[in-house]
DNA sequence: CACTTGACCTGTCCGC
DNA sequence: TGCGGACAGGTCAAGT
């Protein structure tokens, strides 16, 4: 699930909470959502957080740093030192953990024992991971070296994806969108609301899109990821912020999740097919 | 080279 | 109530 806005907003949560401290014991429940050596990010102190494409880095003050993606069900959930039980009981997003006092859940992977609290790693699907390594060589990352530009910089602008679309004549709009390396960020849910801002079809050939439309499209993807920062990120299912709080985005959806529902523009009812392999929603009389 | 499909996992929901 | 199948926000390897 989490894009771009989602880890944007679990960063600034986790910012304040984790920055400064000491990591003093890293708790591993499944190994496969560990790579790399957890002896590496122990007894280290938090330097930082920032963020590349969907994934989390957190840097450490042994050269280190955590390289997180969550995924699809990925969650980082950040419980204080001395929150009472009371407190500690937070909706999920499924039904086993929604009533249930649990952290750690059912679900959690890697558990991170800080000075000023714990650190757990959530993972229904168990797609997400968590790599430790060193700090020089995140660039140089089988996953990061792919990534292309930051959606919301200069780099990412209307030369630069005209350009992408001649070298992709066949595929469709959405499929680019989706491509990491040519935007790093942007999902399925994002993708769906910035066609529909930009009155595309997500199915549309890259060889039919006009300059004004390739230039109406860099801004209405800037504007929905800005959007959905605001507004926290979207929770659909499993989504949650630091503390276990659903974003609010999901309420400003125009079309993602939205099948058969009247189109808030135009009240005719919104369309879902598949395409680019994804569920897919758009307005065919508002999208052309 | 670029695109599509299936796989990775666990769970929910819908129809029968 | 149970069961089978489709589907779920991401990415990668394998196939075309």
């Amino acid at each position: 699930m989490p894009e771009l806005p989602e880890a944007e907003t679990v960063i600034k949560g986790l910012s304040k909470y984790l920055t400064n401290q000491r990591i003093k014991n890293i708790r591993v429940l499944n190994k496969k959502s560990l790579i790399g050596a957890s002896r590496q990010a122990s007894k280290s102190r938090v330097v930082g957080l920032r963020r590349r494409g969907k994934s989390i880095i957190i840097d450490l003050d042994n050269d280190h740093s955590l390289l997180i993606h969550l995924k699809m069900t990925g969650q980082l959930i950040f419980i204080p030192k001395g929150t009472s039980r009371s407190v500690r009981r937070i909706n999920l997003g499924h039904p086993t953990n929604d009533f249930v006092n649990s952290m750690p859940s059912n679900h959690t992977r890697i558990i991170f024992e800080l000075t000023s609290g714990t650190l757990y790693f959530n993972d229904l699907r168990k797609f997400g991971w968590i790599k430790i390594l060193p700090t020089k060589e995140i660039e140089k990352d089988s996953f990061v070296a792919k990534l292309g530009p930051e959606p919301l910089t200069k780099k990412f602008n209307p030369e630069y994806l005209t350009n992408i679309l001649k070298r992709r004549p066949k595929s469709s709009i959405k499929a680019v969108l989706l491509n990491q390396s040519v935007v790093a960020g942007i999902g399925n849910i994002y993708t769906d609301e910035a066609l529909f801002g930009a009155k595309i079809l997500p199915y549309r050939k890259n060889n039919t899109l006009k300059p004004k439309e390739i230039k109406k499209l860099v801004s209405e993807i800037k504007k929905v990821l800005k959007l959905g920062i605001k507004h926290s990120g979207t929770s659909i299912q499993n989504y949650r912020d630091v503390k276990g709080a659903q974003g609010k985005m999901q309420n400003y959806l125009k079309v993602y999740g939205q099948a058969n529902l009247p189109c808030k523009t135009c009240k005719q009812p919104i369309q879902k097919n598949k395409t680019a392999g994804r569920g897919t929603h758009f307005c065919l009389n508002c999208q052309k």
